[in-house]
DNA sequence: GATATATAATAAGCGTGCTCACTATTCAAG
DNA sequence: CTTGAATAGTGAGCACGCTTATTATATATC
């Protein structure tokens, strides 16, 4: 029961995920967008005019690491930042025309990498492999003592 | 085809690999080792005495990156460098005594991680999960543009 | 209205990865 | 032996995550 790769489950997500940033910006190079602008990017094109604090939790980083970020992509010419006139503390997102018209270019950079990288894994197996991600993602969120009831039905929480 | 999941992949592997590394470290931080750190300690134990060019190669990782993590790394007495007398630019590593104490809490403890992250998920589908997650490293190494051939058989490539 | 608390964003500084450039050393060619 | 290429390691400086602390603004309570 330990050589079965379970023992190397870090070790491979961390190569899967290294190895896929790494083809992904190797592919969006010419764009100038890093995965992580590309992660934030995709949530502003789902809701425009979106609150740093708001992207902070749908990204699951902390808010700290969204002003940098956005700091480096309204120098980029990526996003724009405007003040809400309702709450003088926040500053809501918007892509510009630069970011919308590249949009489509790069989700299907992503698409290609996602593609590239299950060659040879049959529909099926895609699947469990998606499903199993997907479990982890939950038996990892937060509570520090998962149990088997918080794994059965979270499908409501689609990204 | 397109919300099945697959246009998310890049999104899991990415949430699943921070939160991974979020929970080892937390696990650990009594220790005071990292997840980057304790990767390298995991291969040093198997190869005792290995030069940071090895390393850098065996880790997938820049040589710059080894010299900035050995670092810190001799700084907090995990490891500890000694010239090699045939070649004198190179600088092998060893484990302190502190860091082959400590190798099976935090093997333990990574065990424990794997094994939280995956409740519910039955057997079969770990093994899927993880022969998919093997499939991708394969997939995505080097090569710009993957094969079917490539895919086959590269069992022998034991971590 | 005044005060206390909460929230949005940012600043400072660290860890871990990177590229590019550099030094020291070894090895190969002449 | 000398010159030149290759290899081992590191310095400088950047991106992107973090923790901790600070500022500005909103909101709740007295």
């Amino acid at each position: 029961m330990v050589s079965d790769g379970i023992d190397r489950l870090g070790f491979l997500i961390h190569d899967v995920q290294r190895l896929m940033r790494k083809r992904f910006e190797a592919r969006a190079s010419g764009l100038g967008l890093s995965s992580a602008q590309w992660r934030l990017l995709v949530r502003v094109a789902k809701e425009d005019g979106v609150a740093q604090a708001r992207l902070a939790e749908l990204l699951e980083i902390e808010p700290i690491s969204v002003s940098r970020l956005v700091d480096r992509m309204e120098e980029g010419g990526w996003i724009e930042r405007r003040s809400d006139a309702a709450d003088r503390r926040v500053r809501m997102i918007f892509l510009t025309p630069k970011a919308s018209d590249a949009y489509a270019v790069i989700k299907s950079i992503a698409g290609e990498v996602y593609e590239e990288s299950l060659v040879g894994v049959k529909p099926e197996a895609r699947r469990v492999l998606v499903e199993g991600l997907e479990a982890m993602v939950r038996n990892l969120t937060d509570d520090e003592t998962p149990s088997i009831e918080k794994v059965k039905n979270t499908e409501g929480a689609a990204a």
